[in-house]
DNA sequence: GGGGCGAATTTTAGCGATAATTTCTTCGGC
DNA sequence: GCCGAAGAAATTATCGCTAAAATTCGCCCC
């Protein structure tokens, strides 16, 4: 998330809240649409409602509940021309991060790059239980490949809004169906396009990234059950 | 703005303290930097630091304030580094949605780009007076104006991202100090867009689009008064 | 006498409880 | 069956309390 949070030390119930409830939606516990009564999730997350409304007002600037004048907060719907247009986005604003990241990109660049993929297989080739690290959950290490490929395209802004699709679009996958999607050859994918990045192959990476994403947006549409 | 919110008839005062925030952040009345006392907020709008705190959040979480945990809020410091960044990643998803609004733009979006541009140029040969003087209305048709060529681009939230980036650029034009800001021939400019746009020469109104911000950018970091 | 460190005071943000509006629901009348 | 009004529920806002941070003042050391 972009969050333009200066983390001082202690954190704030109302972070917390911001948090787990961005938790729960990314990971499906809470369903699109769902209406977030203020007492229910004061209980839940055991946190007054001041802090609650703190953190409601965050996720529905970034989109991820609507709000609605007098009437309260509510998760935000997902439909299938919803993740249409998210990934399509994705790969427009992706596609320009990639190119200027690989024209731009040093070679501490180029390392990081390296060490995300190979924390990211590390962590797919064990099960996430014997896996004990620091490093977080594949999810974390997934995001963090990701990223470090657009990172070097200069634009902290075009990040954030990279980074802000890749929860939105993590939402979906986890609403969906679909659980074993790591059996599919994401890990042949994520190494083919480290590779064409590494080659600084402008072309083939985009295209590469798109189809990436193109065909978890398709597993995604056919295994889902979205309106 | 973005602003996932149903408006539903009736305004909170959270919302209103919302918009006064933005309009003050925006017009360069709190200056970058300025600590957001509660308390100092909450007697220029009168309104109670609950609503208050609701507006922050948002801002907060579209970079328009920074948030310190237990250090409250500031506005959102303004530099010549983040003004070119800026104005780069506005220019690239601003070519993105332009070209595709140009691929996919029908007879209705056309009408909507003149209608927009003759709303925009009437305004203009009104009074300079009004042009001068920040009462919102001339902007709010240069929004609209803007926006309307990327309106067909078929996906909201990128228009988001370009009205988002809109915003945070006009705040930088607002804090400097260019007087004779009027005096370039920006309508000029507008209207060669437009002819480019309603030719569908794609590449030629890309051009100018990023012309447009390019120029306009550099007179800001000139006459402005940025760190 | 000047400067820097540390503790007490003041200020400010963060949070919860309660009151006030607004919306939703239900029941009665037409 | 539909419209309207009263009751119920939920959201929104105000206020006060607690805790953390900034400032000030005093003290000690140089």
């Amino acid at each position: 998330m972009p969050s333009a949070t200066a983390t001082n030390g202690r954190e704030t119930l109302a972070s917390i809240a911001y948090q787990r409830l961005l938790d729960d939606i990314v990971g499906g516990r809470l369903q699109p649409g769902t209406k977030l009564r203020l007492q229910f999730l004061a209980e839940r997350y055991e946190v007054g409602n001041s802090p609650l409304r703190e953190a409601l007002n965050r996720l529905s600037a970034n989109g991820m509940v609507q709000r609605e004048e007098n009437r309260g907060f509510r998760v935000s719907p997902a439909s299938a021309d919803e993740l249409s247009e998210l990934i399509r986005t994705r790969c427009w604003l992706e596609e320009t991060a990639l190119r200027e990241s690989i024209r731009r990109g040093d070679a501490a660049w180029e390392e990081g790059v390296l060490v995300a993929y190979h924390r990211l297989s590390k962590r797919n080739r064990l099960s996430d239980e014997q896996y004990v690290s620091f490093d977080g959950t594949w999810e974390d290490l997934h995001r963090a490949y990701h990223l470090s490929l657009l990172s070097a395209c200069d634009s902290s802004i075009l990040l954030g809004f990279c980074a802000q699709l890749h929860e939105q679009t993590l939402r979906y996958r986890n609403l969906s169906s679909m659980k074993d999607y790591r059996d599919r050859h994401e890990l042949d994918e994520h190494r083919t396009i480290r590779d064409a990045v590494l080659d600084r192959d402008a072309d083939a990476a985009v295209e590469l990234l798109r189809a990436h994403y193109r065909v978890t947006g398709e597993i995604v549409l056919a295994s889902g059950n979205l309106s």
